[in-house]
DNA sequence: CCAGTCATGAGGTACGTACCTCACATTTTC
DNA sequence: GAAAATGTGAGGTACGTACCTCATGACTGG
């Protein structure tokens, strides 16, 4: 019979027992300034010894103006950034009771300077943390550098920047979801069998990551398997098509597809027009409408996801945290890679 | 630019709209007797019309008690339940500040009895909500009844008790996990393959689904499978390794094995023995120690994981807004089918 | 040594809800 | 038609934090 009980210290504790008045505790929480370096000291001391945490509740209900949070993301009829879109929508609406105010921003794809430019007209008047699919360019970098040098914070969401101010990143291991594509191909197929490979663009960080994962695992897993490829597919149906034909008539030993980026629709049209649809093993990333008929209908033997929506709100709840400026920092969320067959669809 | 805002009702507007007084409002909205029919329905009409959700901040703030929450759980050595606990200690934990007052108490397995006593032992004073992995048993539903009677709701965890007055439930869907099963070795193996299965007991409803899901694809997707038992293994690593090392016995064609209950460190031990392990396709329940260890060395092809961590999470934040009385009722979480291969092991 | 700056204290109000008490009005009961 | 029970109103305090103002003491540089 574990109970877990509290008798939580306030900021009046705090401040009687590091000797200072509760204005001085207030300003060292806040981070306000006009307190000397050894007082605070003493404040965190104590914050440390009476294991204080900031009431929740209170802070929210006290505090004036709500937590401004921006989130950029993408321009673009893509099917996954739409379920992105929405998703923020919800759980906006969801959230909202918490004094969570969400302002989405679509922002031009692949365009580093003009997300740069909107990052940089963000100031702490209109925004505590910034949400951003990030583009992964050395503007960018800077930019968000400049954002946190300005108070504002930067989570990543979906695809990082590596070495850069972000506070976190919060989206799936690429490098996991190729590994796993591959263990899945490796066993559906024969032992030699020949797997063709579609990528977005090569130039994507999160597909590359994919296909060092998936050929990690091919060469130590299942040395005997011949790919083909990558094509790339740019991310749209029309050209996604082109190469997946394209990897079917040119090999007709084909037993496997891997399509590592969107532009899912095209694949499942080129299996069809093939006549190959169920008769070779597919894999390919995010649930979407199309994706979803491909497992019904056998077109797609397993999507891999990366799961929008709790990606969002695995992005929002650092953002909350960061917003309140919660004392113990938030933790990473590791969001879950969902493996996706016709027998186990939400 | 969606901008999501909002100036919510508060307990004044509702007074005022419903033409009542302050003190009226509160008595409906925390379900206080002494009110009249009539007024109420004023009341909820205001509501309505309002909007009003209560601010949820200001309502812990003011409330003196805090939410009490008693979980339910069968003990034993199982590593799953193990794995269960510490995620309740540690969601408890991150909790506390939300004014979640968290018991948790072990209650003999599969003894319908005790556990119907320990429910019926709740009261108001100490339990506003009770989460439990439930039995299956005509006194446990009858004791969820009474406990309903009292005020005192119960979100069934992990393994559900259909029909009765719980809540809600908690779970992945087990029928579901079955399929996917099948589907992965399905492809996994050849057109004609013998897989064998061992169960936990056919008695434990999970089990049962999981068997039918599993049977229901092979009939419709692969036919041509021949299976052999299910064994039963009572979900403890001896006699699990008895039923796994009989079915390889006595099956030298045998492709593929389905572990649909606990007690797998048995199963690693038989493969291992019998120099089976890597050669046959295996799928397996629940990411436990040994089971991570399985998948690494390759005795074991995938895991499929019901993650404990998430089911607590859900089940602790639907008991709160139970416990808040919110007026729009929790709507159910689904809880995702981990699954995991050497691969995407998290 | 004086003006100016900085660090701190004292004390207050506000946030929205829960919960309490007491008084008064209305309805029910015999 | 008096007594009892019930419904409702008025008003207050408390929760823990944020944020504000004003006063004071200490230190700085010229």
């Amino acid at each position: 019979m574990a109970r877990i009980k509290e008798k939580r210290a306030t900021v009046h504790d705090l401040a009687r027992a590091a000797g200072v008045s509760l204005a001085t505790v207030d300003r060292v929480l806040n981070r306000r300034p006009g307190v000397r370096p050894a007082t605070i000291s003493r404040v965190e001391a104590a914050i440390e010894a009476l294991d204080f945490r900031r009431d929740v509740p209170a802070s929210l209900l006290a505090r004036a103006r709500a937590i401004n949070v921006t989130v950029l993301l993408p321009d673009g009829e893509n099917s996954f950034m739409a379920n992105l879109s929405a998703a923020i929508e919800e759980e906006g609406r969801r959230r909202a009771a918490e004094r969570l105010q969400i302002t989405a921003q679509r922002v031009r794809a692949f365009d580093g300077g003009a997300l740069a430019r909107t990052i940089d007209a963000l100031t702490r008047e209109n925004c505590d943390c910034a949400i951003v699919v990030a583009t992964d360019a050395e503007e960018v970098r800077a930019a968000v550098e400049r954002a946190a040098l300005r108070g504002i914070e930067v989570v990543t969401l979906v695809s990082d920047i590596p070495e850069s101010r972000r506070r976190h990143f919060v989206g799936i291991d690429n490098l996991a979801a190729g590994r796993t594509a591959a263990a899945l191909l490796g066993r559906f197929c024969g032992e030699g069998a020949r797997i063709g490979l579609i990528a977005g663009s090569l130039a994507l960080r999160d597909h590359q990551q994919r296909l060092q994962g998936f050929r990690e695992t091919v060469r130590g897993k299942f040395p005997g398997l011949r790919l083909v490829g990558p094509l790339e597919g740019h991310d749209n149906a029309a050209e996604t098509a082109v190469a997946a034909e394209r990897l079917i008539a040119e090999n007709d030993d084909l037993e496997g597809l891997y399509s590592l980026g969107a532009g899912n629709s095209g694949l499942v049209a080129a299996l069809h027009r093939t006549g190959r649809a169920g008769k070779l093993r597919v894999v390919a990333h995010e649930l979407t409408k199309t994706t979803r008929q491909g497992l019904k209908d056998g077109a797609i033997d397993v999507i891999l996801d990366q799961n929008p929506q709790g990606e969002v709100r695995a992005a929002l709840e650092i953002a909350r945290q960061i917003g309140l400026g919660s004392y113990p920092l938030p933790e990473p969320f590791t969001i879950e890679l969902g493996i996706f067959f016709a027998e186990n669809l939400r």
